[in-house]
DNA sequence: TTGCTTTTATGAATTGTTTCAATCATTGGC
DNA sequence: GCCAATGATTGAAACAATTCATAAAAGCAA
């Protein structure tokens, strides 16, 4: 590969005239900059991205660390992100943490010997990732935490509304007539599960229901950990009409445990998940679920790290996207003897149509 | 951060022994050696990347160029080959090409001026590769083609046996009676389609049957595609008893079209994809597939690569994974009239006609 | 101790950029 | 035509590693 040394000679003139060029970093006279870039022309040269990022201390590699690229919420998120990067002339490197804060430390470490330009990352379980931010900040590398956040995170961050997406979601499960609800939380020790039970608990509370503990049950965002809890929930007397879950992943597993029940969704139990993957329009039923753009994430939070790169020095961005509810097949109405209640008599014939009125 | 010099200054020796410790190139006195590794230990040293690959002219990086990391086929790949990568020390660059070849083409551009130990690359529509990988390849870069294969790809490879796996797909639906078999393909420009389609017609052919070649329909490979075609392989008559689907998406696609034609899967028309997503295991009903692993496709690759940077300098490797039939509820002998083939009379009330009722 | 060989250690050169101080050229005012 | 001011160009240093020729040290025999 030719270098610049090449360019230099080629075109007739030094060594820094040819990176002066390149960089529009200092004037230089038509004539000359039109002779190095028809030098550049000719031999096809591209600058080493490498020893440019070693005289300069950053390169354009941003780095993204997630929980497990096949998880199917985050792709999306990971396509947004190197949209925005490569369309800016940056390049993303993909490192998986598979949650293990231990394996995020090794990446967060490693990628520092790279000199990246910025860092977005979807913090492991337990994540101690404050410290290491706050280091790479001090060398000029912005980082950006997004979908959920670490403990006492103060940095730039991109969230979804949880707390709002939960509440919206549960006031509709209530507006229909169900009473009896339950949850199946992800891991409580993550910030976005706990603000989705707090805006389930929040819609809850402003019915004036009551809700039993073992009506909340807490697991694993995925299949295995839905199945389990939604048979729990499933045994409890009264059983509850409606479960909301956590993410689709949970929902998908309780859907599979309704089945197993012998009951069916929606007519006995109406389920409602989150993150409204794709996979919710192709379940059976098709799954009703609080949508999020994963895709929006990962734009914005390049475009925070991209203006960070710029110069942008302001204090710290939190970003909130808003959600929106996604109405399917697997909610409808409490089956009749339950409409006012478990405790009240059944009576025939009288299930009114959902409630369509003020959702989004 | 500290670089070798601070550790060379500290431990008391030359820069050249800091490099031959940490790198075993050379005989270093083992009281050296000791004094060296307290050294780095203390400062918490890490080489520079950037300056390590500049020198070598080789990087640890590794470039992953895919069509789209929103597919679901493509994650497992990824992180097959990133499990691989990450523990031997080398780190990906993923990007994403929309199976526009241009844009391939910017990437391998560009990730030249990384220095990367290797490629892996799912070639793109139309991809000419081939040249590229050339030019990579003189300059000590290894890379291996996955999934589907450039035109004239003579280089290291691993793909799924397609031919094979939709050959034993179809010949199971002979086997339980269909006789108007029908496939909706992808590109066909594609090697993986094509050979796909290739396993399909030799069962046909073997069974004796003809295929028209309104039968055979060609499509991108996604849910969209699907729906298109599978509507009019559903206008046909004879109508097909089953569709030989060249993706899961595409078969998602047929499933949705079934549907709004009135008709049932498994009942009136079987349904056969391809790649076994986990998807499949979802819809309703689900989805039989021929199933491969994206995974092992991704870990094959880079342990080719990696086995090619430590010296295998033999010829091409073609990597050839097996698949297997994954049968589920989307596949079921044809219809009673359709038992014995098209020419036999039709018998009275025993086609269900297309019933609005039940569809969901 | 001397001389010879073998093993270790060193320092400079090298990789391909950017950047800065210094030099060279050009222009305009008088 | 001279001088100052401005603008364009240059070359060397720096970035952080590896590598190679060379020097130093060690080991050993006489």
């Amino acid at each position: 590969m030719a270098n610049m040394k090449d360019i230099a000679r080629i075109a007739g003139v030094s060594l820094g005239t040819v990176s002066h060029v390149l960089n529009n970093s200092a004037g230089v006279r038509e004539s000359m900059r039109k002779r190095v870039l028809e030098a550049v022309q000719a031999a096809g040269y591209q600058p080493s991205q490498l020893a440019r990022g070693l005289r300069r201390d950053k390169t354009n590699m941003i780095g993204m660390i997630i929980p497990d690229i096949t998880n199917p919420f985050f792709p999306a998120v990971v396509r947004g992100a190197e949209d925005v990067a490569f369309s800016n002339g940056y390049r993303l490197i993909l490192c998986n943490t598979d949650n293990d804060h231990s394996k995020e430390l090794v990446h967060l470490n490693e990628l520092r010997t790279y000199l990246p330009a910025g860092l977005i990352v979807i913090p492991s379980n337990f994540s101690d990732l404050t410290a290491q931010a706050e280091s790479y900040r001090r060398a000029g590398t912005g980082v950006v935490c997004i979908d959920r956040l670490p403990k006492n995170w103060s940095g730039d961050s991109v969230t979804a509304n949880n707390e709002e997406g939960a509440y919206n979601a549960t006031r509709y499960l209530l507006q229909i007539g169900h009473t009896e609800l339950a949850a199946i939380t992800g891991p409580l020790h993550l910030t976005n599960a706990k603000e989705r039970l707090g805006g389930f608990k929040r819609a809850v509370r402003e019915a004036k229901f009551h809700l039993a503990p073992e009506y909340v049950q807490e697991t694993t965002f995925d299949k295995q950990g839905g199945h389990a809890k939604a048979l729990i929930l499933l045994r409890l007397i009264p059983r509850p009409t409606a479960i909301f879950a956590g993410n689709d992943m949970i929902a998908l597993g309780a859907l599979i445990a309704i089945r197993e029940a012998g009951l069916r969704c929606p007519e006995d139990v109406s389920l409602m998940g989150f993150d409204d993957l794709d996979l919710a329009e192709t379940t059976n039923p098709a799954l009703s679920s609080v949508s999020q753009s994963g895709y929006q994430l990962g734009t914005a939070a390049a475009r925070i790290l991209l203006d960070r790169l710029e110069g942008d020095k302001g204090p710290a961005k939190h970003l909130v996207l808003e959600t929106s509810l996604k109405l399917r097949h697997s909610v409808a109405p409490p089956p009749d003897g339950f409409r006012l209640g478990p405790t009240l008599k059944r009576r025939r014939g009288t299930r009114p149509g959902p409630a369509k009125s003020d959702v989004r």
